[in-house]
DNA sequence: ACCGATTTGTGCAAACCTTCACAAGGTCCT
DNA sequence: AGGACCTTGTGAAGGTTTGCACAAATCGGT
């Protein structure tokens, strides 16, 4: 039985919170991967990821049985295998719209490109962007979505838009088959419910971190 | 009793799942604020603010109780009540590390300002960055964090250097006093237990978005 | 061939979070 | 003043997530 061929694991049977931690575990296993050890186990693994070891068997047990007992995971075999249940095999193509400054830093993060995906095209809809060029891709003209979208079979699209054209946005990409949206923009989008949404608010994040701080200013005489 | 005087409210009380959605209640409290209307009922808000509306009162409720049964809440008071609780009445300054295109596009974000938030102080390492002045403010050399952040008030900074650097930053940034962070950086950052790191990956926000793709293109059958 | 050391996979209980459903309290119209 | 109507705040139920603790499985040395 060749390792290509993940046993069961339903994908609808990984519960939420272990998904969200897969993609660290994978970026964790890249990473001990580059120091040339072949197996780790899930206590090294789990530091490294950052994360309590009991947690991590716990969510590696939904996509199967990967570890040996007694030595732990080949780290070979697990980053195929976590690969393979985020869909990541196949390389995808991601569309952003909204070429302002976080647009064009999101467009040159390397990050994306070493991780399975591609920035496969880039829109707005300021006449003094379209037609510009970033990091060799174009800046077209949101008109032309549907038409891109289905010739570059693009699934998820990033929305980098001010918040007031981010729904008018998502209804364009929603029309032209995107099915994943990664919303920056700080705004509720409605969108059916076969299309998934997920958001990022820098202010947000800032305000919990306030929030913390705030909490540690007024009492200071608890400790941890 | 004035507004300014919160009851009780004892911060180390309110769940961490609350804490997460208060900054948008109060975003979607701002917008409605725009339009003029004085109070908004749970549902109205939950509905502005994405969620569901007993879980909106049962949130509020970790605040105290400021609502009016058969009315609903007084925008300006609510308002109020939250920025309390969240710290946000005073002024917060924030440092940003790591001059490169994602730092660059945070120190140009006006989403900041406008919700309490001030960069305060930019940082690089780079020579032919250091010196250079990015929307009015001159990036400094990390050399000066330690006088920076004490001078400016700073608790609060941005980490958007290459992951390999992002370790040793936050070492400077926690010698130097500051004791909340905000990791752009995907790695694990190591530091003492009073320090808070709140993680921000977009290639992990991509990877779970696959996961949802392929578990999607695996089924079709399934509906919702 | 066996024994001790090591590590996975998982049953279980506790903690946390969400959602329902409704009593208590408030407004507004007549 | 009274009653119809509305909305909050919360008890209770149900679901999810976490973390412990340990049996089962494997390895390496003797």
């Amino acid at each position: 039985m060749p390792t290509e061929l993940p046993a069961g694991a339903d994908p609808r049977d990984i519960p939420d919170a272990t998904v969200s931690r897969l993609p660290e575990y994978l970026h964790a296993l890249h990473t001990l991967a580059e120091t040339g050890i072949a197996t780790v186990s899930s206590e090294g693994l789990a530091v490294a990821a950052g994360v309590n070891s009991a947690k991590l068997r716990k969510d590696l047990s939904h996509l199967g049985s990967y570890g040996i007992r007694g030595v732990g995971y080949d780290i070979a075999v697990l980053t195929t295998q976590i690969s393979d249940v985020l869909g990541l095999r196949q390389h995808r193509a991601v569309a952003l719209v909204g070429v302002g400054h976080l647009g064009q830093a999101l467009a040159g993060y390397g990050g994306f490109a070493n991780r399975g995906f591609g920035i496969a095209a880039l829109f707005d809809i300021a006449e003094d962007r379209v037609g510009t060029v970033l990091n060799g891709l174009p800046v077209r003209h949101l008109d032309e979505l549907a038409e891109v979208v289905s010739a570059e079979g693009i699934s998820i699209a990033v929305i980098t838009t001010p918040p007031l054209a981010a729904q008018r946005v998502a209804d364009s990409l929603v029309r032209a088959g995107v099915t994943s949206i990664l919303n920056f923009a700080p705004c509720v989008l409605d969108v059916p419910g076969n299309v998934d949404v997920r958001k990022v608010d820098l202010a947000v994040e800032l305000q919990i971190l306030s929030f913390h701080e705030h909490r540690k200013s007024r009492n200071g005489k608890v400790a941890t």
